[in-house]
DNA sequence: AACGTTTTCGGAAACGTTCTCGGGAATAAT
DNA sequence: ATTATTCCCGAGAACGTTTCCGAAAACGTT
């Protein structure tokens, strides 16, 4: 009662393993109607190729393995569902993986993929990146491997990424516009080089204007963070007169904090976000963010992907930065 | 340059390839000196065994497949994320897919999870399940599995799930108790038994509270669906005084078009989700919904997994019902 | 000294495939 | 009729492990 294999369905019909496969891989010589037959009891029977052997001989899996630091908030599903439209299309299949923003947990995930022989991998990292060297190792390997969103610069790999800068600096715009001149930034993890692009975004645009520069606060991505620097600043009376947050959840959270203490959004604070999440123009106020283009971010990480897998010798690494959109809404703009 | 296999290591230490074999799986006769030295060259070398080659023989992987209809909301992956948390404690990696609500994706995604092995299965299917019979074969074949949330009660295999019924009729009665004699429920997929229940239970509170019973229209889980549904009721006309809808998003959607249509709420229409959302508590105005233990269900789903991989022998398919709590907010209480 | 036991290891078969090689039969060409 | 060509197919090695079987070595017992 056990598994169904190549030489059961090969004795039965009296012909040989070898031309069992052949049937079943049709680049090799075989009679179409011997093909047939063998396909059409081998259906009967129930037989189905084990992908394991298959894989142990062939080395590859046509699996691409997709790990993200969380998926929570719809960012990364979004990206992710991106990816497996172009992938599925070419036969692969997706295999996803979360670290709960672990590096330790990442590794693990990492090697789970690298053991299941996926034929690539897709990745954003952890903001607490501690396997730089492993990536490196991978790299070196030969490994076909994309990045994105969260992305380290050393990394010798193809990578598409956001134009964190420029958006940064119009969403400050934005509000330096609406004439804040009391801006604090809370900026994402530091070893993130998107952290870093977005910080540098929002000193430029004070710098156009002439404005002293800003405060920034390292925070969290998460709404829990968002909520403790929020904290924060009104223990030490420090209210701003605006914020631009580094993400969505982190603004929310503050949002959430402030209005809690009487603070009113936009009059009192003005707050603007990032990374738009589902939640932004459903919350009150509705948040001013800036869009990804999530469903691009995965499709273009997955083209990419193919790109290196089907290229035989040597393989250039590209670098893609997308657009995005500033939706305003009611959380940056004074009502009276 | 190519890898590195079990062979290299024996060839360079003089033994055999069973003696290295035995070095990495400790049940083996091995003298504790031979062993360290192998394992001790085996590193240098950077050799690993093949996971691949290794599923081969022994027939498992130590991996968990989750297949969830969608990952968007916050619901599947607080579940997968309690899942991983048992699971991993106990060696096991997880591998995640998502079928965006698609009954062949969902097919596919199974046979990839089927392909490499995995140990076990925890699923939740999606709202057009049509592969209950391809369920079935895999359930009589012995392959441990449990189901969550999206259940289908012929199935023999270890669920678990939520109270829908019971927590169904108290967020109704709640919008009875605020004086509420004309509701619509927007329930889920007719196929699913949640939809049943979470319907029945609608229609209970009606039967406490002698109140004729009341308009059910079938509605998507997804924000769009609640949208699509609520301009139906507008055009029509047919303007309930309170609405019970199946799902956040799909409340949050019908909330929205009836904000936008100049319809207060909760003083023109209250409105009630189910499932709880990350979003529930920061829209405006806060959605009343019921809670369920996501990371519960999670870990529950996880547990019962693991007894019915350890169990040899017959496996008794147990039940499990999870309990939940209905936030009130103000989306369904009336204000002055 | 002869024999039994235990420890430690090597040989080789398995797991389920793919794929190269070579050969026989059928067909075409000379 | 002989040779060349094409078309099919079978044999068997390979992928990288685990694990059964048996044997050599070491040790203890009488």
């Amino acid at each position: 009662m056990k598994h169904i294999t190549i030489k059961d369905v090969a004795r039965k019909l009296k012909v040989s393993v070898s031309t069992v496969s052949r049937a079943f891989n049709d680049k090799y010589d075989i009679r179409a109607e011997t093909k047939e037959l063998i396909l059409k009891t081998a259906k009967e029977m129930g037989y189905k190729p084990n992908p394991i052997a298959r894989k142990l001989i062939q080395q590859r899996s046509l699996n691409i393995g997709i790990l993200v630091p969380e998926f929570i908030n719809s960012f990364f599903p979004e990206v992710i569902i991106g990816a497996q439209e172009i992938l599925i299309e070419k036969g692969y299949q997706v295999l996803i993986m979360q670290s709960n923003e672990s590096a330790e947990i990442e590794l693990k995930n990492l090697e789970t993929m690298l053991d299941n022989m996926v034929d690539g991998l897709i990745v954003s990292l952890c903001s607490e990146n501690k396997n730089i060297e492993r990536y490196k190792s991978i790299i070196e390997s030969g490994t076909p491997i994309v990045f994105f969103n969260r992305v380290i610069e050393e990394l010798p790999a193809s990578k598409v990424v956001f134009d964190d800068y420029k958006w940064a600096f119009f969403a400050t715009e934005h509000l330096i516009v609406q004439g804040h001149r009391d801006i604090v930034h809370f900026s994402g993890p530091k070893n993130l080089t998107l952290s870093k692009n977005r910080s540098q975004g929002f000193d430029a645009a004070h710098r156009k204007y002439k404005i002293s520069e800003g405060k920034k606060i390292t925070c969290g991505f998460s709404m829990e963070e968002g909520e403790r620097v929020a904290l924060e600043l009104i223990e030490k009376n420090e209210i701003p007169t605006a914020i631009f947050a580094a993400s969505d959840p982190s603004a929310i959270g503050a949002m959430k904090v402030f209005k809690e203490h009487g603070y009113r959004i936009p009059n009192d604070i003005a707050i603007v976000g990032f990374s738009e999440s589902s939640l932004a123009e459903h919350i009150a106020p509705p948040l001013t963010s800036v869009s990804q283009p999530t469903g691009d971010i995965g499709q273009t990480a997955a083209k990419l992907l193919l790109d290196q897998i089907e290229t035989t010798g040597l393989f250039i690494p590209q670098t893609i930065i997308l657009n995005g959109r500033l939706n305003v809404r009611e959380s940056s703009i004074k009502v009276d």
